[in-house]
DNA sequence: CTAACGATTCGCT
DNA sequence: GCGAATCGTTAGT
């Protein structure tokens, strides 16, 4: 399968682009290590008039400077001093906009992202949550930046289908500081899947 | 230079 | 269910 090409993320709706990658395989090779995901929950954050997204209203700074740039890049970031949180930056040059991944379903690779994980066992904790999924699938600051048409993460198409009626939507986790816009329904999820941060 | 804080997770009660 | 862990980024002095 390719890597889902540039075009896809130059996308201006980044509510759509966040439920289309909702089934789609998101991949890392890391030193010959191939691990890869069914992506299960997204969030989007819109770099205009959306005080959640870090980027909010032309907010350029070092960190967020990526987001700035076309879509198709890996905006990766540390949360809380610990966590690394992966979004996929999406639209034009110019335009800020990007989708958290928030949860996976594991297909490749199982005993790499277990060992990464420090875990015996497969269950829901191993890759259910933004900061989870990117220990397993060996994500860290390392990746900002990097093009998601490459070789050491992509995202590509997958035989799971997700119809419009599967896809659950909510409030975005974690964002009351961003006011009435922590309202906005731009979370997403599959419906009745186990991989998933939060019901 | 300093201080506050976070798009979270894990372990303990 | 609750609180600690933990550090880069950010904005302000």
């Amino acid at each position: 399968m390719q890597p889902l090409p540039l075009s896809y993320y130059q996308n201006d709706d980044v509510v759509f682009l966040a439920k289309d990658l909702l089934g789609k395989k998101l991949c890392t090779n890391i030193n010959g290590q191939f691990t890869s995901g069914i992506i299960t929950e997204t969030e989007a954050y819109c770099g205009r008039n959306d005080k959640a997204c870090h980027a909010n209203n032309g907010k350029r700074t070092k960190r967020t400077e990526i987001m700035f740039q076309e879509g198709g890049k890996a905006y990766v970031y540390l949360c809380y001093g610990i966590h690394n949180l992966f979004n996929v930056t999406s639209n034009v040059n110019g335009l800020a906009d990007a989708i958290l991944v928030r949860a996976i379903q594991p297909v490749d690779g199982i005993e790499i992202m277990l060992e990464r994980r420090n875990k015996s066992k497969l269950d829901k904790t191993l890759s259910s949550g933004p900061g989870t999924l990117s220990q397993a699938l060996g994500i860290d600051r390392n990746f900002y930046g990097l093009d998601l048409t490459g070789h050491d993460i992509w995202i590509e198409n997958s035989t799971t289908k997700i119809a419009h009626s599967e896809i659950v939507e909510s409030t975005r986790i974690g964002v009351d500081y961003a006011g009435e816009d922590a309202l906005r329904p731009w979370r997403f999820y599959i419906k009745n899947s186990i991989w998933v941060s939060k019901l």
